[in-house]
DNA sequence: TTTCCTGCAAATTATTTGCAAGTGA
DNA sequence: TCACTTGCAAATAATTTGCAGGAAA
């Protein structure tokens, strides 16, 4: 069982920092959001609901849930960032069509067991990792 | 044996384009550079040398590099792009250490394959792929 | 010549920050 | 109370674009 609040509750109380009316919207949004979502989007989607969050708290809560490692940011090569939550959910990656900017998502066991071993080999301490495949889905070729 | 200069007029032509003094500039940069340049440091670069070439053309022709296969952009996570050659190199990805900024590079044989497997079995036409692993180097755990 | 190019400066886009006023523990 | 927060508007940073004057083919 996940409980992203109670997650969130034990990373900010450990850097003496507050569950607030705004940092507990945006949570929510961003968990039962379900795929890839924008900064900007999330701003809309909350306005329109009742909770309203300026972009710069969205921003601030956004890096806290990353750092929390709740979410994820993810660059889908839209020139802008993607957060994707991940508490819960199976790592996965992404195949980005080029064209009409589909996601993919997959997971690939012995991928993920390949890049144990290379970090292992050159001692790096993986914190997290991306596999993005940018090219064209099967409706675009 | 690897021309960069003719493939990318191959490129140009079949774009019906022409190659400028700074096109030409800014490719032989990009190529003889090792590593991972950013758009800032090669207009740096250019500008100490003989050839000042303007940002906007600098990106304006790192995107022709792109296109024609010459280079790759990546993202490193620092905010803005990155730029590398690929015509003659081996495919490779990235280790990055989120501490101090270096960039390892590495090439599994077998995590390209299982990319291949993957594409197919979605009927996803690659055009590119990036593996990033984020996290501390050696120095820095 | 004709089409394509370049530099410049202004525009855009995404994200960050300073600060005064507000609020949770 | 008091440290931490928020929204706002201004600041940054990276990249793009319009346009008038140059240059390849």
């Amino acid at each position: 069982m996940v409980r992203p609040v109670e997650t969130f509750l034990k990373y900010l109380d450990s850097k003496h920092l507050k569950l607030t009316r705004e940092r507990k919207a945006v949570l929510e949004e961003v968990f039962f959001h379900p795929g890839h979502l924008e900064a900007e989007e999330l701003t809309h989607t909350l306005r329109s609901k009742k909770s309203r969050v300026s972009r710069a708290t969205i921003y601030r809560t956004l890096e806290l849930l990353v750092d929390s490692g709740i979410v994820r940011k993810i660059d889908l090569g839209h020139g802008h960032s993607h957060y994707e939550h991940i508490l819960g959910h199976t790592h996965h990656d992404h195949l980005v069509c080029l064209k009409c900017g589909k996601v993919i998502e997959f997971t690939d066991k012995k991928i993920e067991r390949l890049q144990t071993n290379i970090c292992q080999k050159s001692r790096f301490q993986e914190i997290s990792h991306t596999v993005q495949i940018f090219g064209y889905c099967k409706d675009c070729r």
